[in-house]
DNA sequence: CGTTCTCGTTAGCCTAGACTAAATCACGGA
DNA sequence: TCCGTGATTTAGTCTAGGCTAACGAGAACG
């Protein structure tokens, strides 16, 4: 079986990160989470339906095989060890990790990932918080609610901060929004979408679209859980 | 400026690797470095000309231009600082890197370079004795001579150790040829192709074919130096 | 001085993976 | 039922980098 094409790779891993439970996803939003046409992607779809990675229903949308998405969460899982061994061994900032990563998953071989994997202690998260497949493809499945849908009082810990743009991680971080961070929910205006937090003590206030893309989990305390 | 191509990253390395002074180098040498029909060359040659980064007078073969020799040379401070992190940071056999970093220097960024070449302990010398080009390119230049060619009783130190196949360089290790080993002429028996080394205390009896590839510093000593 | 042989170049093709422009499908609304 | 519209596919190009077959320049040889 020759190994899969770099862009192939790319396909895969869109096709999964927007339908992780295998639903159909429609060309245009491939399009647009790959930054290529839309024909590009009707051609793309129909050799990886060629190679039985894909479903692909003409003007249906596409879903994965089971092959398609073990090899999507293969790339998951390469993707997120050389993030956590870019931090942890290099020293890269958390920020900044994400571009050499995307690059780098489709170039390293088994062997060098086994020893990164190694070196970086084996982690089960990366540094951003997601959960690294083990090797079988398996991983922790959470439910997470984006930090913005908290009600005024509710406490949770910070799980995990999805890749944006380099500035705005890195001004989460400088506002302790890491992943394992505690935070109370200090008031909620949402009409005026402004959300003042508290993270480790401090106030932080900020609007919706500066929360989303910060994932927690609901902790019990002062809250309003039922 | 574009970044160069794998392609022509690898093209340019080659033609250092075959003329270190920027000799001329026929196409055809360039086609058997490189496993490329000739036309392939011709044809690449004729782009990097394009580019100015070689000198391609038709049928009089190709060679670097300094700007082509600079780009060289950075190739091959990545290569070699890349085989050394394998080996001194994730550990992986000396004799198995190479294929890694032939791939992993074309995508790697400089950011991870500096950071690879930090925890690697910013080596002067390859896992295999090779110099390091600093980051402008300069390196030290060394007059080493084959193995095969001392005569008995010379001394000499292990300085570099040829890329070859896997085995044979496993092979070398287990008799105890690395770099920085001192070795001992015992015997030469150049008709019968067959040489008798003394190699930290152990004897090794080798034809020549076996050591291509391992290049020694004359030493003083019991030898028969000039 | 003509013939050969070797090597390099030209010509023509191929695959991967993009793109734009044009055609077409399917669906919701009148 | 028909129509308009937006999403998708088709058709045709492009670039990078390979390949083989055929051609030709020049050196070597007779
Ligand atoms: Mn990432
Ligand atoms: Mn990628
Ligand atoms: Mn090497
Ligand atoms: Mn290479």
């Amino acid at each position: 079986m020759a190994r899969l094409s770099g862009s192939r790779q790319d396909y895969l891993k869109a096709l999964y990160a927007l339908a992780p439970q295998g639903e159909v996803v429609p060309t245009s939003r491939l399009a647009a989470h790959l930054s290529v046409s839309a024909p590009s992607v009707t051609n793309m779809l129909r050799r990886l339906a060629e190679e039985k990675l894909v479903l692909h229903k003409p003007r249906g949308g596409a879903r994965l095989t089971a092959r398609g998405r073990r090899e999507a969460i293969l790339m998951v899982r390469r993707h997120r060890i050389l993030e956590t061994f870019l931090v942890r061994v290099l020293g890269l900032d958390w920020a900044e990790v994400h571009a050499d990563a995307e690059v780098l998953e489709h170039h390293i071989s088994d062997r060098v990932l086994e020893a990164i994997d190694r070196v970086a202690g084996r982690p089960d998260f990366d540094p951003h918080g997601h959960p690294i497949p083990d090797p079988r493809g398996r991983m922790q499945r959470r439910t997470l609610l984006p930090l913005a849908s908290l009600e005024r009082g509710a406490r949770a810990v910070v799980r995990e901060i999805r890749d944006a743009d380099g500035p705005r991680m890195a001004r989460w971080r400088s506002a302790g929004l890491v992943p394992g961070a505690s935070v109370r929910m200090r008031e909620v205006q949402r009409l005026d979408d402004v959300f003042e937090l508290e993270v480790a003590g401090e106030r932080f206030v900020t609007g919706s679209e500066g929360l989303d893309g910060v994932l927690v989990e609901r902790r019990g305390g002062a809250g309003h859980g039922r």
